[in-house]
DNA sequence: GCGAATTCTGCTCATATGAGCATTCATTTC
DNA sequence: GAAATGAATGCTCATATGAGCAGAATTCGC
């Protein structure tokens, strides 16, 4: 009874044909597979270039015809170009892991710090001053490291001394000099110091210098993002309980650098400031290209916050993190 | 203007990093899944279009975005194709059988039918004299038509009245009829008879008259073919044992509406004609559209035979005939 | 180092293409 | 039967695109 029911109308749904299939199948390997033109394909067919169109519009339309971009697997180009463009990045790559490895942080972060060499071999250029944050991301970095442009590389903060592994830290910068064939800047203290003094006196010692006096000219940062609990931020494991406590009501979410970030991505200790050893945000956001990696989802508020400092104009996480940062 | 900021071309290798990546990757889909023009998207991402075309160029080259035309699976646009473009054919449609169905001839005869009945649906219009042939083909035809334009179905030729489903020749010239809402013209009489006296007064006979009166009027004919060989033509069943070991011998390889064809498409065997109440071969090259039904290898000279008369414009057959037809 | 070969880039200009419109044709609706 | 509706077709004209070329940059070979 309905208008849809009447014979006409249903030249809506228009089943075509076995010889219009086939017909629109080979206008389409002509246009798409052959690269002919419309208007020759028209002359074949003794069709008009506009009916040409018009057939080819509908073979893609009604799925006839398939396009379909797709990366080598380990790369998820539709969640990458929606981050860039929520978030206005230069560069935004989301990874994707293999099942069986989603649910092991180690194997997201070695697929990160895999990631991220390929894309400084990609965007470091000469004479590039890199510059290398601390972090297991960073870590895992080093050793997939294997080409690079000549460029210094510059530690950019502190190491903490609660970990054996943090001698990585500047494993992962030399390696990264060494591919680079440049010279290197690494810094052998600690990231949280008791007092202001303390790190002021730091920052002016022989060998930390070096580092620390780069900071402004840094042209490419490599950053991480911790989260506030325990074992996901440097900062968090080295202050006290009170301290903790005392940061979580102010609002702190996110790490980054040594400063305390909340969910709006305003700094909620600049006190703290002057007891770490580390690039201050207002050099980072004098850096042209920052580039913040962010594996797991557990860092995915953390990563949110960092984000909307707008210090950043490149990305690197995992879908996980990519998903949640859409929604 | 942007020449400052060439990224490292370490890309010699062939080796594309994941920002390279990620950004093809959304080029492609701004281009061949959003249809925005190259243009925009080279402002978007601040290339010249130029760069763009070629990128997009390459993805398609190295396999970043596959082009993919595929049918409804049931057809073989390729195949279609070639044969079409190899026999100059109006119509080609080459249909595929499921691999369990490959070897079962009932199967692939009832798909063949199933084709043809689109087929129909499609070409044949108002006012349209449509013939059909007797055959196992149509019979298959029969039950599957649903969709026809208002016109006349004419049988082309007389049954055999060796096999008790031969009822269904008339039957699917009825049920066409029916599905046409047009008069219907069928042949009650044999098609084989045993002299041109009998034939000739059959063909004046009421009934059938009207019938063998249009056949140099029809507009659309749907041929069989059938292969000189036991079950395979209804007029070498037909024939005593002499005769049919005479005409192998002049070389008959095909029957093609009772007259039958050596493998150059000639007719071998012109005193059959008087014998027979068939559209002849004439008439049928009169008739603008002629379908020819090949279904089953075993029938693919005969095939190939019939259409080297050049009778045919349109040809529906399966992959495994249209396989041999190439080779 | 210094040319030579190669690649990459953006340009011009001819061609291909798309948006929108007018016409035709078929069908519906009163 | 006449008017209205709606789909299909082909046109004009502005825009998008490709082929081929010249200059710039890069790499190569000595």
């Amino acid at each position: 009874m309905s208008a849809q029911d009447k014979p006409n109308r249903g030249a809506r749904a228009h089943h075509p044909g076995p010889e219009e299939l086939v017909q629109t199948a080979a206008m389409a390997r002509r246009f798409y597979l052959e690269g002919k033109s419309k208007i020759e394909i028209a002359e074949e067919f003794g069709l008009s270039r506009f009916k040409v169109a018009r057939t080819l519009e509908a073979a893609v339309r009604d799925g006839l015809v398939r396009l379909e971009v797709r990366l080598p697997a380990e790369l998820d180009d539709e969640l990458s170009d929606a981050l860039r463009t929520r978030y206005g990045l230069s560069h935004s790559i989301v990874f994707r892991c293999r099942p069986e490895d989603a649910d092991d942080p180690a194997q997201v972060t070695r697929r990160l710090g895999s990631v991220t060499a390929g894309l400084l071999a990609e965007i470091v250029m000469d004479d590039d001053i890199l510059g290398l944050i601390w972090g297991p991301e960073i870590e895992a970095l080093g050793p997939e490291l294997t080409t690079l442009a000549r460029c210094s590389v510059v530690q950019l903060c502190g190491v903490t001394p609660l970990r054996p592994v943090d001698a990585n830290a500047v494993e992962a910068v030399r390696r990264a000099a060494s591919v680079a064939r440049g010279p290197v800047y690494p810094v052998y203290a600690p990231l949280l110091l008791p007092d202001a003094a303390t790190a002021g006196m730091l920052r002016r010692q022989p060998g930390i210098v070096e580092a620390v006096s780069r900071f402004d000219r840094i042209t490419k940062a490599v950053i991480t993002v911790g989260a506030w609990g325990p074992g996901l931020s440097t900062v968090y494991d080295a202050l006290s309980a009170a301290e903790r406590e005392e940061y979580r009501l102010r609002g702190a979410c996110a790490e980054v650098s040594g400063h305390l970030l909340d969910a709006e991505g305003r700094d909620v200790a600049p006190e703290l400031t002057e007891r770490i050893l580390a690039i201050s945000l207002d050099e980072l956001s004098e850096t042209p290209e920052v580039i913040l990696l962010a594996d797991g989802v557990v860092r995915s508020e953390a990563t949110a916050a960092a984000l909307r400092t707008g210090l950043f104009n490149g990305l690197v996480t995992d879908t996980g993190v990519a998903e949640r940062l859409l929604a």
